[in-house]
RNA sequence: GGACGCGUAGCUCAGCUGGUUAGAGCGCUGCUUUCACACAGCAGAGGUCCGGGGUUCGAGUCCCUGCGCGUCCACCA
């Protein structure tokens, strides 16, 4: 349309060399984007489904269906688009509700005009086809008119009254107008009592009769548009006195899916394919754990869906597509055949003429995971190997146009599902939660954000904000706002990079394996611990991949996984929060110092960061690759195990985990050291001596560490066995104490402050007893002691003996101050 | 009309089978340009977990109900 042509004025054979140039062009620039983003597939392998042996595929399975009586040629009401001229598969036929009115009509008998029945109907325009008033058998209302003859206004056609247990007694008028060239619904009942089937629309949904039902149109609406038919219509029925009333009526109203303009039910020949013994299987499937559809509320949308499927129309009256192998003969009049082959003469003789229309795009799409392997060819090495796949990764909105199809075919054609898992994601939209789409305008060309950001960010943005099931919300006028965050994790990745070659640069450093356990400090042993922790939370994260030996999901697994966000989430925490912020830091006077020490640092930090990176790659692996490959002393080769991180191992857990807890000592000291300083308002640079009164559960530790708290606050740590009364306390989660002497901080306080000070501590005082008067009325409930989980009821406990030690320290403090 | 989902910090969201003082990112406040990183570091502020009932020793988490959003399905003309 844009270049001012359209396929009438090109002609079929034109517009089709036209549409697969576009196609062509088109699916090239998706190829490009999906390749920018880092979409790692065999792209020798793409396929579309208009080459030759995938539409020697839709062929076969049309023909095989056909032969089979799934396939069969019905002549019925369907939905029809006057835009598209062609018809509509229910699911392409989409309800949008709509504020209309519903019209009510009075119908006069033929032989007493005194009497007559009103009709309400939201489709004036279409009384002109109508061939019946329908009451229900029951109604005692109309009970004495049913077989009179009523007088259609506008056109006097005479219709009769009938009974049908369609109509509704309670609804409008309790008579319906019954119209079965123009309505699914009026079809049926027509057929039940034999009634002719007046067409009085034409393909363009203008009023024009087909046949003798022209006579049913007057001369003056001839030719007008349906709408413009309605208005006039009702016009004349008021004029005429028989429209009753008009009361306005919120309904759905069914609409094309490619232009949005309203469906028109039309009489039609079509194909359809018979759904319920396809159904079948793909219903067992889920029901039975074959597949699981995630998240799992989909699985009875599914099953609602199948349960009431109904026949799929798959002819469409356009030129683009695969053309219904079907041939007729005009001449003999010979049942129409459908071949795989192209037929051009019948046996009597005469020339075949091939069916017009094509079949529905996603009759081609449901059979993609089969065809794209070399189905029909069933010793295909492709099919054998590669059928069925493992997960279907889509969105919601084609779960029944594509998914469930696609499920049905795999069972009908290979007797197995296409996939064991349908994930089904969530979808982009801007901070209004609207879809992005061209006309609003608010959509975000992915190669902009790769430009500015980087494949990398958009790739984490996408997939840490992935919920479940859950929207990703964008904002397109500030993609800052959106992508900055993944870019600033990116960034911090690189730096740790840059340390590390600062720090360990192309020196071989020891695989892990090689250094002994005993010369691994308790950092070493945290943070070897809190990677663990980190496998395992994004392999809880990401579920199990497969289903068990049994082939099917058990209840449990079902629900398990494909949590995107909490797999990336995990990785984050551990590169950000533990690996930089606290090993990272803890770990640069070991590497400075140099020597045995040093090297089993690096030999941790390499081990770490290695380990991280291949955690990560999957969702950023551009970065992850490039820090990779920067960085040879990420173990030896023998330790690295792969020439690209992209296909090295996943990582494992190692056997057997060190203790590495004690570390929570200097991790709670030093931000209770950084806390005082804050609190008065120390200089950064000031050097503050601190004493360290370690529980007796730190004890043993504590002497290692006081030279790696000091260094990460500025202080010179020392260790008393009891406290001080005149300095600010702090007590530590596990029971130790910071001590640093006022003498220190004093000077940084007017009296004021001091008072202020004392203030707020009080004011903490009461805010942590009252915490504990609850935790302590809890702990002497029996209710609770002897009910609730040992661990949760010992935690409690614990609780309680460091709020009190908290109450004590600082009151100490306060008098102190 | 039927079914389902959501409503937690200013914003976007996590919070598993009910159990420590409810979390993250962004934003906000204060301090800091310390030799990986200011796209940063450190310390903070900020929440009646939509309202109302109920179950329980204990509820953001379970049940009922009201309100407000959203999705899917649907032949009431």
């Amino acid at each position: 349309a844009a270049e001012g042509s359209s396929r009438q004025a090109l002609g079929r054979e034109a517009f089709v060399a036209r549409t697969a140039q576009f196609v062509e062009t088109t699916g090239g620039e998706i190829l490009n984007q999906l390749k920018s983003i880092g979409a790692s597939a065999d792209w020798t392998r793409t396929a579309n489904t208009h080459t030759e042996q995938m539409s020697a595929a839709v062929t076969e399975a049309f023909v095989r269906q056909f032969e089979d009586g799934l396939v069969y040629r019905g002549h019925r009401v369907i939905h029809w688009c006057p835009r598209c001229m062609t018809s509509l598969s229910d699911e392409e036929a989409e309800f949008n509700d709509t504020q209309g009115a519903l019209y009510h009509i009075r119908y006069r008998l033929a032989d007493d005009p005194s009497r007559s029945i009103t009709v309400a109907t939201t489709r004036p325009e279409t009384l002109l086809g109508d061939v019946a008033v329908a009451v229900n058998p029951t109604d005692e209302r109309y009970a004495d008119l049913l077989g009179k003859l009523l007088v259609l206004p506008i056109n006097g056609v005479r219709i009769q009254v009938i009974a049908d247990d369609y109509t509704d007694a309670e609804f409008g008028t309790g008579a319906v107008k019954i119209t079965p060239a123009h309505d699914p619904n009026d079809f049926e009942v027509g057929m039940r009592h034999n009634l002719a089937t007046p067409v009085i629309m034409d393909a363009e949904a203008r009023m024009n009769g087909a046949g003798d039902a022209i006579d049913r149109v007057p001369p003056e609406l001839r030719g007008v548009d349906r709408f413009e038919a309605r208005e006039r219509i009702v016009n004349m029925l008021r004029d005429t006195g028989a429209l009753v009333k008009v009361e306005p009526h919120a309904h759905a109203v069914r609409h094309c899916y490619r232009c949005d303009t309203v469906v028109e039910p039309r009489l039609s020949d079509q194909w359809f394919v018979k759904m319920a013994p396809l159904a079948k299987p793909a219903l067992e499937a889920v029901r039975t754990g074959r597949i699981r559809i995630m998240p799992e509320r989909w699985e009875a949308v599914y099953i609602n869906w199948l349960e009431g499927i109904r026949d799929w129309n798959i002819s469409r009256q356009l030129w683009w597509g695969h053309r219904v192998p079907v041939y007729y003969c005009d001449a003999c009049g010979a049942a129409p055949k459908a071949s795989r082959t192209t037929l051009t003469t019948c046996d009597c003789g005469a020339p075949l003429r091939q069916d017009e229309d094509v079949l529905d795009t996603w009759f081609s799409s449901w059979l993609w995971p089969i065809s794209t392997l070399g189905w029909p060819n069933e010793s295909s090495a492709d099919l054998k190997a590669f059928y069925p796949g493992d997960v279907l990764v889509t969105a919601p909105e084609i779960l029944f146009f594509w998914v469930s199809r696609m499920i049905m075919s795999g069972f009908h054609f290979m007797g197995d599902a296409p996939y064991h898992t349908v994930y089904l994601h969530g979808t982009v939209r801007d901070m209004q939660h609207r879809k992005m789409s061209k006309s609003l305008g608010n959509g975000i060309d992915p190669l902009d954000v790769v430009k500015l950001y980087g494949a990398d960010s958009l790739r984490w943005t996408m997939i840490a904000g992935m919920g479940l099931g859950v929207d990703v919300l964008l904002d397109p006028t500030d993609l800052e706002k959106s992508f900055a965050p993944g870019r600033n994790f990116l960034t911090k990745l690189w730096n740790i990079g840059r340390f590390l070659l600062t720090k360990v640069g192309s020196d071989p450093v020891q695989p892990l394996s090689a250094i002994a356990p005993s010369a691994l400090t308790i950092a070493d042993r945290w943070i070897l611990d809190r990677l663990d922790a980190a496998i395992a939370d994004a392999n809880a994260a990401l579920g199990p991949v497969r289903p068990g030996a049994s082939g099917r999901w058990t209840d449990a697994e079902r629900t398990q996984g494909m949590r995107l966000d909490a797999y990336a989430d995990a990785g984050r925490r551990f590169v950000w929060n533990e690996l930089a912020d606290w090993y990272l830091e803890s770990v640069k006077p070991r590497l400075s110092a140099g020597g045995d020490d040093a090297d089993v640092a690096r030999a941790v930090l390499v081990h770490a960061f290695d380990n991280a990176l291949r955690l990560l790659q999957p969702v950023i692996p551009f970065i992850t690759e490039t820090l990779w490959a920067k960085l040879p002393a990420l173990g030896d080769a023998s330790h690295r195990g792969a020439e690209f991180l992209c296909t090295s191992a996943w990582p494992e857990a190692r056997p057997s985990s060190a203790n590495g807890d004690a570390f929570e000592l200097v991790r709670n000291a030093t931000l209770a050291i950084r806390q005082v300083r804050n609190e008065y308002k120390l200089k950064p640079g000031k050097f503050i001596e601190v004493t360290l009164v370690p529980s007796p559960a730190d004890a043993a530790a504590a002497p290692s560490l006081v030279e790696t708290i000091g260094a990460l606050t500025r202080a010179s740590v020392s260790l008393l066995p009891a406290g001080d009364a005149q300095a600010a306390h702090q007590v530590l989660p596990g029971g130790s104490e910071i001590v640093i002497a006022l003498t220190q901080l004093r000077d940084e306080l007017s009296a004021d402050d001091a008072a202020k000070e004392a203030a707020r501590l009080r004011a903490e005082i009461d805010a942590t007893q009252k915490i504990l008067d609850g935790v302590r009325a809890k702990l002497a409930n029996e209710s609770f002691t002897s009910r609730a989980k040992p661990e949760v009821v010992e935690g409690a406990r614990a609780q309680a003996r460091d709020l009190a030690q908290k109450v004590d320290a600082l009151t100490r403090k306060v008098e102190a101050l």
